[in-house]
DNA sequence: CGTGCTGTTGTACGATCGTTCAACAACGCA
DNA sequence: TGCGTTGTTGAACGATCGTACAACAGCACG
């Protein structure tokens, strides 16, 4: 009863009083429902979708949500794109820091694919969630679409480069190789994307699952010798 | 009001009368039961996890599966138990069904694994609500550590057969070959088949994701081509 | 035909879900 | 210092969740 009344009085009357919740900007606040959600999915798996759970994870209530998101569907899709635009920057990113040639590129990439925050139980978790989403939300669907194509493109690149310099390996054009090698190459180029794509996808899946039965530096030794193959085959024909 | 006595009377006065349900013997309907479970995860994704969804689905009426399962989380568990050992008896049924050689036995495990049943978007979407299960259903765990077990004793016995032959390729040994390679062979069969079902997974995935990126013949031949190689390697070294 | 067993039904209950909304309060600004 | 904007709170709503349980009814049997 007259709650507000005496809280003005304890303030007028000089009482230190500490701020019942911090206002943000909205771009902060979203940012920050976005990263509670991963964490939520993280912790408690589907259960974490909970709008109550996400509020508890990022320290508000359960109104503000739908104060920076017109739904729950939305900030979900929101999250999903968050996660995923992280994982695509961050392999482009360590490739970008490799070394200018193929060979260290890919293995920029695989080391990348293999280490922390990708390789992780958690991150699993996660992905799990998102799948079984996939094919009843229209706007997860969207974000797969809009960022599924930058991995694709890196990968395809990666995979051109190397090739080119496979059936090429004296002339020395690392620049043009992925364009040179586009016409011949289309048809095994593509299959050579989906085959890394899927052995890759395979062993990040089962260390997640269980992480003891192998070691994340063999999971890249075996990628480079699958790529090994893939090149000697290429030169070979 | 007064339901029971104007049904008898129906009943005696020889008006024919449909029985509003069948009793069914206990083992049936709790088979009844765990099909309509998968059917409703195939149909509705993780919302198919519902009681009400699959009574729905069974054709029962709610309460009727607490008279058969204790709670929810043990027809689940039933469900997926069911689910694995479907895909593995097929699968060891399939190789049964091939011809005495380690490579038709690998072949025929490759397409038994890249075709109906098993290659199916729906079938996709039931394993993912199970995967998101796993982590905080110490039920589900315990399936899946069962049920497992079959799968990988499977492909590394034909695994082991074929790295057998391909060392000693002009010794004619069928039978005894994977005795014979487990000395030596251990730790590269170990990755081997690490490998061999990454890649079996991942392409999996990929297609039940996008079924139109790639034909099933074309994972096939992409999985016998690791073999292969593989099996190259082993015999070089 | 009547009786008993038990498979089956459907309502009821408390908990939790996503969403709404009126009231509160933090903080920039005059 | 007081005011206005607006980020934030938390109670309340109806819907739906899993489970319990008393009543019903199919069907085998005497």
């Amino acid at each position: 009863m007259n709650g507000r009344g005496a809280s003005v009085a304890r303030a007028s009357r000089g009482r230190a009083r500490r701020p019942r919740f911090e206002r943000q900007l909205p771009q902060q606040r979203r940012q920050a429902l976005i990263d509670a959600t991963i964490e939520s999915l993280k912790r408690y798996g589907h259960a974490g979708l909970s709008i109550r759970t996400i509020s508890a994870q990022a320290g508000v209530s359960v109104g503000l949500i739908n104060h920076h998101f017109p739904n729950k569907n939305q900030l979900i899709a929101a999250a999903y794109r968050h996660f995923n635009s992280e994982l695509v920057g961050g392999l482009q990113a360590a490739v970008a820091r490799a070394a200018d040639s193929p060979r260290a590129r890919m293995r920029a990439f695989l080391e990348a694919s293999f280490c922390p925050p990708n390789l992780d139980q958690d991150a699993l978790a996660v992905w799990v969630v998102f799948w079984g989403l996939y094919r009843h939300s229209r706007l997860i669907q969207r974000v797969q679409r809009d960022t599924y194509r930058g991995y694709v493109r890196l990968l395809r690149g990666m995979l051109a480069e190397l090739l080119a310099q496979a059936r090429a390996p004296h002339s020395r054009r690392p620049r043009g190789a992925a364009r040179a090698a586009r016409g011949a190459a289309r048809p095994d180029l593509r299959l050579a994307a989906i085959g890394l794509t899927a052995l890759l996808d395979g062993l990040w899946l089962e260390w997640c699952l269980e992480p003891g039965a192998f070691r994340p530096a063999e999971a890249v030794a075996l990628c480079e010798a699958w790529v090994e193959d893939l090149c000697r085959r290429a030169s070979g024909s």
